[in-house]
DNA sequence: CTTGACTCTCGACCTTGATCCATGGTCTAG
DNA sequence: CTAGACCATGGATCAAGGTCGAGAGTCAAG
C-alpha cells in the first residue's frame, strides 16, 4: 500500500489543485478546509486528503454551491459522533435541495430554450422574440 | 393612442416593478437605465418605457444573466438588423451553460441519491456509504 | 554562504450587486 | 401653514469570495 507520508506544501497542493495559495489560506480561515500539519518552520505539510478535499470544493462550487453549502457538506463527514442516522438525514436534506435546484435550473432552462427557438435571428429589434418577452409586460398594450 | 405623458417618480416604478428605489438609482449609475428627465425640484421623472426596460433588467438577471452581460444586451437590443443576430447568440450561450450546469446537478444528485439509498441509516459510521465516500477520494468520476 | 523561490501572518483591498444613512429639499393633504 | 411622505446626493456598508502587499522567516541548489 503506501507507506509514506506525502506532506505537500501549500503550493504544491495549490499547483495540484489549480487554485491560487491564497484560496487555500483563506479556505483554511472559512473553516472549509482543516487546519493542517506544521513543519517545525511553521510550514503548512498538506497529504493528499487534502488535495481531495479542495478538489471537492471547488467542483461543488463549479456547480453553484455557497461556500456556506459546501461546509454543510463537509460537515457531513465531521458528524461521525453524532451518527449514521444524522449523516443520512442530512445527506436526504442535500439532496432535495439538490433536487429542487434542478427543477428551477430546468424551468429557466425551458423559457429560454423557446424564447431561442421562435427567434429568427434576424429583423427588426420589435420583433424579437427575446427581446419581447424580455421586456414585454403582457400587460396586452 | 396615449397622448399623456405619465411622468412616474422613481418611488412609483419601484412599486410598480417591485424593485427597491436605490437598486433604481444603482442601475443608472451603472448605465442600464438611462438617465431620466427631471421635474423642476431635481426628482426623476420616468415614463412607461422605464418601467418595460427595468422589467427587462428584472427578467434577464432572473435568468442568470450579470449586469455586465445585460448592459450588452441593452445595447444591442438597440442595434437595428445586427442586434437581433447578437440578441440570439447571446441567449443561446447562456441556454448552454444552464443546460451544462444541469447536467452536472443531476450527476452530483444522482450520486447522491445512490450514497443515500444505500446507507442503512444505522451501524457503525465506518460503514456507513456517505461517510466513506466524502470521506475518501471519489475518484468514482 | 548566498541566491532565489517559497512560505508565514496580518491587514488592506477588490468586484458584484446592492442597501443604508445622513442631511436636506419637495410635495401633498388637511 | 404644517406634518408626514417622498425624493436628492454622496458616501459608507454589506456579503461573498477572494486577491494582494509588506515585512520577515525558510528551504534547496550551487
Amino acid at each position: 500500500m503506501n507507506t509514506k507520508a506525502p506532506s505537500l506544501t501549500i503550493g504544491a497542493v495549490a499547483r495540484r489543485v489549480g487554485v491560487a495559495i491564497d484560496t487555500i489560506r483563506y479556505y483554511e480561515r472559512e473553516g472549509l478546509l482543516p487546519e493542517p500539519e506544521r513543519r517545525a518552520s511553521g510550514y503548512r505539510s498538506y497529504g493528499e486528503g487534502a488535495v481531495t478535499q479542495l478538489r471537492f470544493i471547488r467542483r461543488a462550487k463549479d456547480l453553484g454551491f455557497t461556500l456556506e453549502e459546501i461546509r454543510e457538506l463537509l460537515a457531513l463527514s465531521v458528524d461521525r459522533q453524532r451518527g449514521v442516522k444524522a449523516v443520512k438525514r442530512r445527506a436526504e436534506k442535500r439532496l432535495a435541495a439538490i433536487e429542487q435546484r434542478i427543477v428551477e435550473l430546468q424551468r429557466v432552462r425551458d423559457g429560454l430554450a423557446q424564447l431561442v427557438a421562435s427567434c429568427p435571428g434576424h429583423g427588426k429589434p420589435e420583433q424579437c422574440p427575446i427581446l419581447r418577452a424580455l421586456s414585454d409586460d403582457e400587460v396586452a398594450a
